[in-house]
DNA sequence: CTAGGGTTAG
């Protein structure tokens, strides 16, 4: 249950969270504060540095306490500074202030420790400080790299430790402040290395935000950073993600000019990239590219052919595979068995998808929740609601537990049957076994209310989620988009477009189609126009859907030179007429008395002639 | 350090 109320604090403000650069605070009389005691500054109090070195080093935190009580911990740590101390005693000086007397130490003696270790080539201390530096970030980048920089560099210290910084900031999920931190190293002449670079760039790509990663991997050749075979393969992977796979070759070519050789994973990744976008004769090229290179095929290899051939309708193709990669003497794995029996699934082929869960167990592999998910999906597809709903209780008996996907599943089997309330009651059951919802749970529950015409409901579930800390996405607002045009409310639904851009979602075709099939269908085609317009302005070019959409305006209006019109520009546009934009057409034709000819360039002729 | 499987719009 509390498990949604955990993502429900506020954003940090950055704004407020960091000290400014305050020339007060390079004052040493006022570096901390401490909320429980009433330490005086003493500045003229003499320390005896080999004992309190000792005292620190046998960890007589006690001894030290009574010693730090005469003066301030901020004094004792200049002190330890100036007389030279070991900074690994430093360190453990300051954390123990830190956590025991809440000493909030400023960014100088924070830069100035990191130096110590970094000239002790204390690494790993470096890199544990600074991960802990990353959860709470008390000092902002522009104060740290500017204290950095004041201290001197020695060597490469400021350039390790901020690569170490770059790094702590990625490991804690905080993406925004590595990014900045790597544009700072650049203006500050700081050599950053793959080490942080790497997972910055993974992260990014685990984000979509893969222009971001375009513009750092540019940066980081520009600069010289040490690629290596990694950053080439992550930066494929993210364009191909994109279907952006002409960079993703452009890469491949620098990669080979820096001197790696693309490897089996390069080539998996590619190989995904085009078997995800559709494009299974490109991933058999590859294939084929590959073993002619001498690169093995490896079981991944393998499945991720057989998920494309299933994605791709092609059953047939994907068992082909599967009997193949035995032949090369490769065994399939979980993964293997779960991409077929999905493929299965969502190809109605329910019967061999539990043949070959049967088969696996008999081989000595255990179906896993990804298997009962497909299967369970497999049941709802054919809406056998009752044996889906089963076999999630079947998971629980072998001992495994049904995740969030498990669940919106059958949740989004039971809106699309119009059983609203099972599922919430699957909701409730969810919450009560401690797996939380997500923005695809209520999307789920959000498009069931929107099918039964309850755009109203639906709005509310939107607003209850936010109000449990998770954010609507380019689903929510398509769902939403999409149910108020159909509802003749488009005006509605331009508001929410309006706020998608507003909180940084940018509108999918799907968005701008629903709204220009919603304005035709009040019969308003300039407002229609005009959303393709903006959306060519913002950069979506119209696809099939979108044309078959305007086609189907047109003509539903009588104005078959304007569809016609439409016809030749988007075969211009090298898009091939679908089934969809056939039958729109072919009712208008025949209505007119045309008999269409089944061949595709047909409708290059004139329709109205 | 990097590649593969399961849910939501249509």
């Amino acid at each position: 249950m509390n498990c949604l109320r955990l993502t429900q604090f506020p954003k940090r403000c950055v704004s407020t969270r960091f000290p400014s650069l305050d020339p007060k605070l390079n004052n040493t009389k006022t570096p901390f504060s401490s909320p429980n005691s009433t330490y005086t500054t003493l500045n003229s109090h003499t320390f005896d540095t080999p004992t309190i070195s000792q005292l620190i080093a046998k960890q007589h935190w006690s001894k030290l306490k009574t010693i730090v009580k005469e003066t301030n911990p901020g004094s004792l740590l200049q002190h330890l500074f100036n007389s030279e101390a070991q900074p690994d005693l430093i360190l453990s000086y300051f954390k123990w202030t830190q956590k025991e007397l809440g000493a909030i130490y400023n960014v100088e003696q924070f830069c100035r420790l990191l130096h110590l270790l970094a000239n002790a080539k204390n690494y790993n201390k470096i890199r544990a400080l600074l991960d802990s530096f990353a959860k709470h970030a008390h000092y902002s980048n522009s104060i740290i790299f500017h204290s950095l920089s004041v201290l001197g560099s020695w060597g490469c210290a400021n350039s390790i430790i901020v690569d170490m910084l770059v790094w702590a900031y990625v490991k804690n999920g905080e993406i925004d402040l590595a990014l900045e931190g790597f544009d700072r190293a650049g203006d500050y002449g700081f050599r950053l290395s793959a080490l942080s670079c790497n997972p910055m760039l993974i992260s990014l790509v685990k984000e979509g935000r893969i222009g971001v990663v375009e513009s750092v991997y540019k940066e980081m050749i520009r600069r010289r950073i040490g690629v290596n075979v990694v950053t080439f393969d992550v930066v494929i992977n993210g364009l191909c993600k994109v279907g952006k796979f002409q960079k993703a070759e452009d890469v491949v070519e620098d990669m080979k000019a820096w001197g790696f050789s693309p490897s089996v994973i390069t080539y998996n990744t590619v190989i995904d990239g085009y078997c995800k976008a559709g494009k299974m004769y490109k991933a058999d090229a590859l294939l084929k590219e590959m073993v002619a290179k001498r690169i093995h095929p490896n079981e991944i290899t393998f499945n991720i052919l057989i998920d494309g051939f299933c994605r791709d309708e092609n059953v047939t193709a994907a068992k082909k595979v599967f009997e193949e990669m035995q032949r090369q003497g490769l065994q399939p794995n979980v993964v293997t068995y779960n991409s077929l029996i999905n493929g299965l699934c969502i190809n109605g082929k329910l019967d061999e998808a539990l043949g070959l869960q049967d088969k696996m167990s008999g081989m000595g592999l255990k179906p896993n929740v990804v298997t009962y998910n497909a299967l369970i999906n497999g049941f709802c597809k054919k809406k056998m609601l009752k044996e889906a709903r089963e076999m999630l209780d079947d998971i629980g008996k072998r001992g495994l537990a049904p995740n969030v996907i498990t669940f919106n599943t059958l949740i989004d089997a039971y809106g699309k049957a119009g059983r609203m309330d099972d599922a919430f009651s699957l909701r409730g059951m969810m919450l009560d076994i401690g797996v939380c919802p997500n923005v695809s749970t209520y999307n789920c529950l959000i498009v069931g209310f929107c099918r039964e015409g309850n755009v109203k409901e639906a709005r509310k579930l939107a607003k209850e989620m936010e109000g449990n800390g998770l954010k609507a996405d380019l689903v929510t607002y398509n769902i939403l988009v999409d149910a108020l045009c159909k509802k003749g409310e488009t005006r509605k639904a331009v508001r929410l477009l309006d706020e998608m851009f507003e909180v940084g979602l940018n509108p999918s075709h799907l968005t701008y189609n629903a709204l220009i099939d919603g304005y035709f269908r009040e019969g308003n085609s300039t407002a229609a126009l005009n959303v393709r317009t903006l959306m060519e302005k913002k950069g979506r070019r119209a696809n099939i859907v979108t044309y078959n959409v305007l086609i189907k305006g047109f003509c539903n209006k009588g104005k078959l030179e304007e569809a016609n019109r439409l016809l030749n520009e988007m075969l211009e546009k090298g898009l091939i007429p679908n089934r969809t934009t056939y039958e729109i057409l072919r009712d208008e034709m025949m209505e007119k008395g045309f008999i269409p000819d089944v061949d595709g360039h047909l409708y290059n002729v004139s329709i109205s002639s």
